[in-house]
DNA sequence: GGCCATAGCGCG
DNA sequence: AAAGCGCGCTATGGCC
């Protein structure tokens, strides 16, 4: 059953109404003044006596109606996300990009003018705007006349009518689809709650590792000790001049009256340069990043009452990676770690999946002997054992290309070694790269749709529509000055679509995993209820109503439900919890990883390990 | 003063 | 000739 709700801004409270999956109503909607203390009482405290039939909230946008009530000290087991829901079923129609909103998929319905969808907002740095039950409506000026509940409910049925007609036409595309959108919704809980619990991050030490670092830092806002005498020892080494090492064309000027010419001052072309000024330049460009991007300031404007406010974007990436707004959440330099501790009495779990891209390649492209080498611990080590006389840093450079694209350097050879031993999954990949180059669209495995390439692309590499073919594209390449030709454009194109399909489905298995968790966590008894997982998937992934979470009465003594998710970067993921709780936390995220792998890609040899580790210090982790 | 493109580097 | 994928953020430098 879902319950749809929509914000009631003049009353202070939400409208709500309960629908069947397919979105009919089972009775008139209602208004109540209190939003949370409403879904407190709806939503069952122990999720674990939830068997199937829980409740799934129906919202516009997560981030819009939850953050409020997280505020509250209020959970909920699952919902659906309208405006998350539409982004897929659009991108899946071929109409990625068109607004998302529920104003504007109600227009779609009605046949009303479709409002564009507002630009992002600002991040919002920790202590400002607190105080709001809801956040701004999302929706792009809702049109006079618009009821927005009876909106949400009418684009929701109209969405389970789209999933239904992709079932008609293919009912396994249809299943990893619902389950795309069930991982997605689940995952826009998940970044609320991240957002809302933060960082554990101690100021102490953050400046106590800044000065170490650094230096003293300026008494009039100017750069630190560390970078002044570095900037010193650089003009020295120039020959006296004084130079701003952070301006690229200042330091291209200095090499240059030395007698070298550079194409660009990057790091890896620096490292190739012999001269005085090198190293000084390279170790002045590693702490001005720090500086710059996580010093003080960094710390002024983001950490609050020993947390780290991030806001995270669940779907802000094309891939469907998680994108942060503000602060810079997804690189933190390793160094700056150190300042990540557990509270008192508290530990992280922290683990991450290890090769995770090579062996999302294995289950989708199915590739018989590179699956098997996938159900390896490590499995470029036995990659090299079986097609590449033993190297394994050769094998890992061949994998890496095939899923990126790379044509030159060292992973030619390697490439037809791969090919050689694993045609299946090269072919999986070129086959993705053909697409691209030709204009098309791919879809990950669960089904997310690809961006087309731009129109300027289009007219400029065939002057035909997206995915009418490619026929053409090396024609005039050597008459055109801009980017290397159209088969240059073709090819990065070509390149992007390759890497989409194993990146997509790499953001997929992580989110399901991480959504999982949640529900093994919440559960109580992280999912100890028998080997294997005799359970469903918890954590409201699974489709229509198969979610709930696992475990029967969990020990409540060991602190599992009081375990928090408080960072997630693409293939890892921080847990804080309870001393006495992190076995159990650690034995759960293995077992969400393994239920992830068996939700999107039933029996498969491909493993997908999990490297965990138990420690007080985010720094310490791996 | 603000806007925008580019360079560069952090993370995965 | 040869450019491996995806991001966010900060700085510079040219522009109005």
């Amino acid at each position: 059953m879902l319950i749809a709700v929509v914000p009631d801004v003049a009353a202070g409270g939400a409208r709500l109404r309960r629908l069947d999956d397919s979105g009919a109503a089972l009775g008139p909607a209602w208004t109540v003044p209190d939003l949370a203390a409403a879904v407190r009482a709806i939503e069952p405290t122990d999720a674990s006596t939830v068997d199937g039939g829980g409740v799934r909230w129906l919202w516009p946008a997560t981030a819009e109606v939850y953050t409020g009530l997280v505020r509250e000290g209020v959970r909920v087991d699952r919902c659906h996300d309208l405006e998350l829901t539409e982004a897929l079923l659009l991108g899946y129609d071929g109409r990625w990009g068109e607004p998302r909103s529920l104003a504007a998929g109600w227009a779609r319905l009605t046949g009303g003018r479709v409002p564009a969808d507002p630009p992002a907002r600002q991040a919002v740095p920790p202590g400002d705007g607190q105080g709001a039950l809801f956040e701004p409506a999302a929706a792009g000026g809702a049109p006079a006349g618009l009821d927005p509940l009876t909106a949400l409910v009418e684009v929701y049925a109209d969405q389970q009518a789209r999933l239904a007609a992709a079932a008609a036409a293919s009912p396994e595309a249809a299943r990893r689809l619902r389950l795309l959108v069930a991982a997605e919704s689940a995952g826009a809980l998940i970044a609320v709650e991240m957002g809302h619990y933060g960082l554990p991050w101690r100021v102490d030490v953050h400046r106590d590792l800044l000065v170490e670092l650094l230096g003293e830092p300026s008494p009039v806002g100017g750069p630190p000790r560390r970078l002044v005498e570095l900037s010193a020892a650089i003009a020295a080494a120039f020959g006296g001049a004084p130079i701003h090492p952070e301006s690229p064309a200042e330091v291209l000027r200095a090499f240059s009256r030395a007698g070298i010419s550079l194409p660009s001052t990057r790091a890896w072309v620096l490292r190739g340069v012999d001269h005085p000024a090198v190293p000084l330049l390279l170790e002045y460009k590693e702490l001005h990043r720090i500086w710059t991007a996580h010093g003080w300031s960094w710390c002024q404007q983001w950490v609050a009452g020993g947390r780290f406010h991030p806001e995270y974007v669940p779907g802000g990436v094309v891939s469907g990676r998680w994108a942060t707004r503000g602060g810079g959440a997804l690189q933190i330099p390793r160094v700056v770690r150190r300042a990540v501790r557990a509270d008192p009495g508290w530990t992280f779990v922290v683990a991450d999946a290890g090769q995770l891209e090579p062996r999302i390649l294995a289950a989708v492209s199915g590739d018989p002997r590179m699956s098997r080498a996938a159900g390896e611990g490590d499995m470029y080590e036995a990659l090299a054992t079986e097609a590449f006389g033993g190297d394994r840093a050769r094998a890992k450079v061949a994998l890496l290309g095939a899923m990126y694209g790379q044509t030159g350097g060292q992973a030619v050879p390697a490439l037809a070694a791969l090919r050689g031993s694993y045609p299946v999954a090269l072919s999986y990949v070129e086959d993705a790269a053909r697409t691209g180059e030709a204009g098309g669209l791919v879809r990950s495995w669960l089904g997310r749709t690809c961006p087309p390439p731009s129109a300027s692309w289009s007219a400029w590499a065939g002057g035909g529509e997206a995915g009418s073919g490619g026929e053409g594209f090396e024609g005039g390449e050597s008459s055109s000055g801009y980017g290397g030709g159209r088969g240059a454009a073709a090819r990065a194109r070509g390149r992007f679509t390759r890497n989409f399909v194993i990146q997509a489905t790499a953001a997929e298995w992580a989110i399901s995993m991480l959504a999982l968790l949640r529900g093994l966590l919440a559960g109580g008894s992280a999912g100890a209820a028998g080997p294997g997982g005799t359970a469903g998937p918890g954590g409201g992934v699974g489709p229509d109503g198969a979610g709930g979470a696992v475990g029967s009465g969990g020990d409540p003594a060991t602190g599992v439900d009081r375990a928090e998710l408080v960072f997630f970067q693409h293939d890892e993921v921080v847990v804080h919890c309870p001393v006495e709780a992190a076995p159990v936390v650690a034995a759960a995220v293995e077992r969400a990883g393994d239920q992830a792998r068996r939700l999107l890609f039933g029996a498969t040899s491909v493993r997908f390990p999990l490297k965990v580790s138990i420690v007080d210090c985010y720094g310490d982790a791996k």
